[in-house]
RNA sequence: GGGAAAGUCGCAUAGUGGCAAUUGCAACAGACUGUAAAUCUGUCCUCUUCGGAGUUCGGUGGUUCGAGUCCACCCUUUCCCA
């Protein structure tokens, strides 16, 4: 049977080099579940593995789309599935690492099938919440689909606005394609989690926005600026560089509210993944871990 | 030394006689089925059997039924003139 070695975490928290070694120890490969490292276009921001990183162990899914496509979870999951099929084929063993919790459950548990949603329904839907506000996507919803508009987050526009797309594109519930059916997978699956104390995971956030300054973040985020209002560019590290450049921030400011930001998104990241079904944590303050241990 | 202004719950900010006190940030907890490094929710003086109870607005006194708000003095800070 085989085994897919999920390496989960916060970010900063060391995943890439542990899933390195895991990696090496297991002769086998890496995909990423990384919702942000997946874009060429996105390097030092994002904290892509370091080609030497990237040439000890094979990766895929790293570098692989342009921010101008229009990337999702839907595509993760058949795209990363197709390859770890593949990689299987020649594998007894993988790893896949990331910090995305809602991709690393799509491989986990799998996605429900929704139907595609022409961009222009979403483009006008957009134009009517900055029109008519909230509550009146809010009755929209009532309307078209009162089942998810008694178990959604109303409150969250986003929520709204995806359950209604679907809604208008298919002509039926949103809620009635949400089946949460658990998805079959052939191979087996362990998850770790990476945990780190938090005064530490604040340390190691800090010095690496430091060193992604130095590395020339600025200047990447430069190159992206034009790209400032694609959704894969609303990204820590870039949307507080392009207040800068907008004489919004000061250089210090940006920078401390990346700090900020990355603190914020790590700890959002340990409550999705707290709550993961199954996840072994390695706490990688206390002490050192024996990978032998874990195969 | 003289004059002016100001001190509010971590930081910033509102409040000019009825206030446990506005708003933003941070922090903490949480949600999450196609934007997910996104987006959203709750808590945030203390205690609480969640009904309340007890302490607050630089300090000390005072006026008032009632003071963050008015008065006096003191302390501290900033600015202007020396």
């Amino acid at each position: 049977m085989k085994t897919l070695y999920i390496i989960a975490g916060p970010t900063a928290s060391g995943k890439t080099s542990f899933a390195i070694e895991l990696a090496q120890k297991l002769n086998t490969e890496i995909v990423s579940a990384d919702s942000r490292q997946i874009f060429k276009e996105m390097n030092i921001g994002v904290a892509r593995p370091t080609p030497e990183e990237l040439s000890m162990v094979k990766h895929h899914l790293i570098a692989t789309w342009s921010v101008l496509e229009d990337y999702n979870v839907a595509r993760y999951e058949k795209e990363a599935l197709q390859i770890i099929d593949s990689l299987f084929q020649k594998h007894d063993n993988l790893v896949l690492c990331g910090g995305s919790g809602m991709y690393i459950n799509a491989i986990v548990n799998g996605i429900d099938e929704m139907p595609d949603c022409d961009a222009e329904i979403r483009k006008e839907l957009q134009k009517t919440f900055e029109e008519k506000g909230l509550p009146y996507l809010q009755d929209l919803l009532k309307e078209k689909d009162p089942v998810y508009f008694s178990e959604a987050d109303i409150q969250n526009h986003r929520r709204v606005m995806r359950a209604l797309e679907v809604c208008f594109q298919t002509g039926k519930p949103f809620s009635s394609f949400r089946l949460d059916k658990k998805a079959e997978r052939n191979f087996n699956i362990k998850i770790f989690g990476i945990e780190r104390e938090r005064e530490e995971l604040v340390e190691r956030i800090d010095t690496r926005v430091d060193l992604m300054m130095q590395m020339g973040q600025k200047e990447e985020a430069r190159e992206l600026y034009k790209y400032k209002d694609l959704p894969s560019l609303s990204t820590v590290g870039y949307r507080e560089l392009f207040e800068y450049f907008d004489n919004r921030l000061t250089l210090d400011q940006a920078i401390e509210q990346i700090k900020i930001h990355t603190r914020q998104y790590a700890k959002r990241q340990m409550t999705w993944f707290r709550k993961t079904e199954g996840i072994n944590w390695l706490n990688f303050s206390k002490g050192n871990i024996n990978i032998e241990e874990i195969i």
